[in-house]
DNA sequence: GAATACATGTAAAATGTTACATGATTTT
DNA sequence: AAAATCATGTAACATTTTACATGTATTC
């Protein structure tokens, strides 16, 4: 998977493992990262695999730049992959879910805690779509070779604010459920 | 991870790998899913470092059962997992946003087609969150000594509920935004 | 007669994370 | 003087997926 994304980098410049890295860093990195050392051992996969080709370009005084070139099977993977819609849904896995289902035994006030720290960092990440995020693809919309790319750029950047803000929401209804403990005393008392 | 969601699920009832996998598929399935080899092997390596125990039920005309029991090393374990608050939040990978992220160069019909298609799978799953998962929720939270769980449950469904909302209404503005294309005249006519 | 449920597992491959290793240059 | 940036990579480990292997009993 993560070669799809290498492959689409690719088609807009030639770069270096360490390039690729700050590409996904700023862009896809909400919805698709990778660290450095598996971005270096993928893209010298993909080159046995013919879909894309490097040559080392020296520096002074740094290290040499091995740079990637896709290659016309690398489009055509790329494209193949794109192209074929895919018929299930993705599966998440979202860790404080899993702690939360398992969390009943647990103090309140910890679960509280966790939940306020939750939501001090999806206000954060919600705050950094909705500004820092929508400057740098507003940038790249100005260039006419890109406005087109832009759109689809955007509406990855829409979904990470809806989600950010449904997740608010969700955290906030969830405190909330917690704080105002059940009424118990009408099933563990029965009138008679 | 998939260790602390054994040793969750041990704490209600001892139980064999094929049972947790069962147990995982109609609940925690949306937000933390495992294959039942993987299931099996993990169990093994828990058994090795002391946070379950294992004995094997013969059958008659069945193969035998190794079932698993938590030890208190186990509970200690996910204790200390659960009160432990996380400090980030969680990196998901959305393959879907991947592909759009670099679809500027595929027909606008071969997206649409996979939107509408995402689309319906999502309303499938907001379905089964608001009839099943509820449901089978409502009959646990029914028994007093479940019934504390179930709010912890039904916190998890209704994440599922409000995500799948989320996602149908951004596929809705994304394929909106896709039929009606941007209006070029403004910018590729400069007035002079 | 075919499919599903029951019940276990191994092996290989793919994917991803963490740690280690190097070393000059530029910025704070 | 310390930290960050530039730039590469290897090795070990952990996690996850896919495929293989077996065989009975029940349900459609």
């Amino acid at each position: 998977m993560l070669k799809y994304a290498l492959l689409g980098f690719l088609t807009y410049k030639n770069a270096s493992g360490y390039d690729l890295k700050h590409f996904m860093d700023v862009s896809t990195s909400n919805f698709w990262n990778a660290k450095q050392s598996q971005i270096y051992t993928t893209l010298k996969k993909m080159e046995k695999e013919g879909l894309v080709l490097s040559h080392t370009e020296p520096q002074e005084s740094r290290p040499n730049r091995r740079v990637y070139e896709i290659t016309t099977a690398g489009r055509e993977d790329l494209k193949n992959w794109t192209a074929q819609p895919m018929m299930e849904i993705g599966s998440r896995k979202e860790k404080l879910l899993l702690k939360l289902f398992f969390s009943a035994q647990l103090e309140p006030q910890k679960i509280l805690t966790e939940l306020r720290l939750q939501k001090n960092l999806h206000q954060a990440q919600l705050n950094k779509y909705q500004t820092t995020t929508k400057n740098v693809i507003s940038q790249f919309a100005a260039s006419k070779d890109l406005q087109e790319d832009a759109r689809f750029w955007e509406a990855t950047r829409r979904f990470g604010e809806l989600y950010e803000e449904m997740y608010i929401r969700w955290l906030d209804e969830t405190i909330e459920g917690i704080c105002k403990p059940v009424d118990r005393l009408e099933n563990s008392r029965p009138v008679d």
